[in-house]
DNA sequence: AGCACGCCGACT
DNA sequence: GTCGGCGTGCTC
């Protein structure tokens, strides 16, 4: 028998199966991990199982047998995963390699190192300077790392090495090192039957400097079982009494390995169903409809905040757990805390765990075998609790759909709703994306019945919709208040001061480049091509577009009004807590942003101190636009509406609508009407005035109006190509070359071709960008990819070609 | 990616 | 003769 392996190795030439034979009485199953001897000094290296073959292609002569089968012969990769990853393949345009990577459990991966050991030489053996030099950095030692040598010789002093190593000098020795991330406890107990028990007993008594051994054996009498950590936190003692009788045999030692919770579901009172409302009913009888359908239609689920879009999912979990299956429930990864996960723990009990990136590699690893083996059938995660191994998932839910942090920052560069469909599709399982407010490129396809559209648009909790007051901050400006704070707002949060309820003041800056805009009359600066704003470039003193790449010099006056008031438009979350702190000086203000979360609880604890009262003002990014319930917030300000419109993205319209819709969610959501304040200097943007009256569908037709008419998507598809490489011309020169090649293959014209643009370096390689679209994607890709793989394989090997088809978020 | 191999030019 | 710097081809 023979497996066919992908190896480890993260390079396109080397994304191709090996064939290794499998050794005689090794058990070797599709989708395990494996050890292979590879490449002429027969590396070893990490591997995966992609099939199994009675016969090869490949001569007998060069045929290499597995060394190994990690994980006790578990297969990492199940059908659907192994499946899922030649799909990503495909559609991120990566190697089946990196896919693997990205479902693979984080960190376990084997990692190797080297050493060099020195041999004992004869006499006559003749030494070159180099080699005496290296001979001496060993010292009095016999083995150094290789990593060492290669401080001291640089790092491509491996040849040299090699010919040492001939010479008979010294030896190179690798080493694997497997991450297992054991939870191993040391269990401690008393062996009652111990000869010398009694007499230990006798002496503790007596003698008052055991007095911690005494202890110890009172407390262990019972035949209880105890870690050391344990035994001294209830008794106060050091582990040398434990050390001691340990070493006498009157204590046990016992090693289990547990696997870790992430949380205690025991604690966890149990909740009921609720009933469902009219809408409610309606939206699980479609659901419980698309359940039985053998191809299921992904399901948009468009519900208000407040509408019960939990206990759709509730209840859709527990028809799929009656079945036998799991279900994965996808949240971003900011919006996980504890109180969601409790929900599901209230109703599913222990068959519910939590994993995130939060997490110890120890926790996450847990969970995933937990998922392996059954342990568990419902997972609330973040987007990589797709990857886990279940057997058999029946449905997949996305809360939260329309987030920006479902789409992943490292290659490949996935967007969890493309990916969680398509492993829906391999699973038979219900896709359901979940929002009070759907990106609309997801609900133009539910419009077009590419999906199942359901709505809900009643408040369970009856609540009515908040006040939405615009602020023109030019007015403000002109009226001589400097501050962030428009003179309304100011009142209005003294007032909440004075009644004891709470204000929540949101900036959004997270993932925004600044902007510039004229502070008199409101006009942004934006590039006249595409008509995305500029960013400025402080280095070069420059605006820059970075769809297009077109450059234009920094106006001194607004170029609409001739004021010299321009400004770049930069206050962070900090500055506006300053200005708090003197405006209100009696308030209590908390802030929540990246800064304020870095620490592992940090998020949890700032929102719970809020909702505990303790603080009047929470100020954040819009981190805190998520999230649970504040029954006393009844104040919103949105502190610069402007600033997420005027992203450098075709969608930043939509992200800026979308997040003051999000924050009029937090106000007022019980009977009394919240008040929320849009603070803009654009308060003509059709954005602004659609969020105003709270029109979702209203600004969805004009955006898509607006869409169409620029060519954007859904409208359009295009390719973002990149092209990498540490030497500047080389990469410029590739780029040039390539857009060339796509405007000559171009023959019938039906492509738009813009750059190549440079970005700014990344990680000291430098980035040419070529955008490519069109209105269809069948012929786009037609064009693109044949050119593309020709430059692919006749580049120099030190410039990297990336592609990626209508990716959400642009470089 | 890593590695070997071959070729070349510089340096001792 | 030694060393380092490339370009090229191969890895089951």
């Amino acid at each position: 028998m023979y497996a066919k392996v992908i190896v480890g190795l993260n390079q396109p030439e080397m994304d191709k199966l090996f064939d290794y034979r499998i050794p005689e009485g090794m058990a070797v199953e599709i989708g395990v991990r494996v050890i292979v001897p590879f490449g002429s000094r027969n590396k070893k290296a990490e591997g995966y199982v992609i099939s199994l073959s009675e016969k090869t292609e490949v001569p007998a002569d060069k045929i290499k047998e597995l060394l190994e089968v990690l994980d006790e012969g578990r297969p990492t990769f199940t059908p659907a995963l192994l499946d899922l990853a030649e799909w990503m393949k495909e559609r991120y345009f990566c190697t089946l390699n990196q896919c693997l990577q990205a479902i693979m459990p984080p960190g376990i991966r084997t990692k190797s190192s080297w050493t060099v050991s020195r041999k004992s030489l004869d006499a006559e053996t003749k030494l070159t300077p180099k080699e005496t030099a290296l001979l001496a950095l060993f010292g009095e030692r016999r083995e150094i790392p290789l990593e060492e040598v290669q401080a001291e010789f640089g790092g491509d002093c491996l040849t040299f090495l090699r010919k040492a190593e001939g010479k008979g000098l010294l030896a190179l020795k690798q080493e694997l090192h497997r991450s297992e991330y054991k939870n191993e406890k040391r269990l401690y107990s008393l062996d009652r039957d111990h000869p010398l028990l009694e007499a230990a007993w006798k002496k503790a008594e007596k003698e008052k400097r055991l007095e911690g051994q005494r202890l110890l054996l009172e407390y262990l009498a019972n035949g209880r079982e105890a870690t050391a950590a344990e035994l001294k936190e209830a008794l106060g003692i050091t582990d040398s009494p434990i050390k001691t009788l340990l070493k006498k045999g009157i204590l046990r030692e016992r090693r289990q390995t547990e696997r870790r919770n992430v949380f205690d579901a025991d604690t966890v009172e149990r909740t009921q169903p609720f009933t469902p409302t009219a809408e409610q009913a309606a939206a699980l009888s479609a659901l419980h409809r698309e359940l039985e359908q053998e191809e299921k239609k992904p399901v948009l689920l468009h519900g208000v905040t407040g509408s019960g879009k939990t206990e759709i999912y509730m209840q859709i979990i527990a028809e799929v757990l009656a079945r036998g299956e799991q279900a994965i429930v996808l949240v971003p990864e900011i919006a996980l805390t504890p109180l969601l996960a409790e929900r599901f723990v209230s109703r599913f009990g222990d068959a519910v765990s939590v994993t995130h990136s939060r997490l110890s590699m120890g926790e996450r690893v847990d969970q995933w075998k937990k998922a392996r083996d059954g342990e568990i059938s419902v997972v609330i995660g973040a987007r990589s609790a797709l990857f886990l191994p279940f057997p058999k998932v029946g449905a997949i839910i996305m809360d939260e759909a329309h987030e920006n942090s479902y789409v992943s920052d490292i290659t490949p560069k996935y967007d969890t709703k493309d990916v969680a469909a398509a492993l829906a599709k391999r699973y038979g399982a219900l896709f359901l994306m979940g929002t009070a407010t759907p990106d609309f490129i997801s609900y133009y396809k539910a419009k077009q019945g590419e999906f199942l559209l359901l709505e809900l648009k009643e408040r369970t909790g009856g609540g009515v919709l908040p006040r939405m007051l615009v602020t023109d901050m030019r007015k403000e400006l002109a009226e001589g208040n400097r501050s962030a704070f428009g003179r309304a707002l100011q009142a209005e949060i003294r007032r909440n001061l004075e009644k004891g309820e709470q204000t929540m003041l949101f900036l959004n800056r997270r993932g925004y480049a600044t902007f510039v805009s004229c502070r008199s009359c409101g006009h942004v600066m934006k590039c006249p091509e595409c008509d995305l704003t500029y960013t400025y470039h402080a280095k070069e003193h420059a605006l820059a577009c970075h769809y297009c790449g077109r450059r234009a010099p920094l106006p001194k006056v607004c170029p609409v009004c001739g004021s010299k008031y321009i400004r770049y438009f930069g206050t962070g979350t900090q500055k506006i807590e300053e200005e708090a702190g003197k405006l209100f000086p009696e308030a209590r203000i908390l802030r929540m942003d990246l800064d304020t979360t870095l620490t592992k609880h940090s998020h949890e604890k700032i929102l719970a101190a809020f909702a505990a009262g303790e603080a009047d003002i929470l100020i954040g990014t819009q981190m805190i636009a998520k999230g649970h319930d504040y029954p006393n917030v009844t104040l919103v300000g949105i502190m610069a509406a402007d600033l997420s419109l005027n992203a450098d993205s075709f969608t930043a319209a939509e992200t800026g609508f979308r997040l003051m819709l999000q924050a009029a969610g937090r106000a007022g959501r019980r009977d009394d009407r919240g008040r929320v304040f849009l603070q803009t200097y654009q308060p003509q943007h059709y954005a602004v005035q659609y969020a105003a009256k709270q029109d979702y569908e209203g600004f969805y037709e004009e955006e898509m109006l607006m869409r169409q008419m620029m060519g954007y998507p859904p409208f359009s598809a295009f390719f973002s190509i990149l092209l990498t490489g540490a030497a500047q011309e080389e990469a410029a020169q590739a780029a040039q070359e390539l857009a060339e090649r796509l405007a000559q293959a171009d023959e019938e014209e039906i492509a738009t071709i813009l750059g190549p643009t440079a970005l700014p370096k990344f990680r000291g390689e430098y980035r040419y960008q070529i955008i490519v679209k069109a209105a269809e994607e069948e012929p786009l890709r037609q064009l693109v990819l044949p050119t593309a793989e020709r430059m692919k394989k006749e580049r120099n090997r030190n410039v990297r070609v990336g592609l990626a088809l209508n990716p959400t978020n642009i470089v």
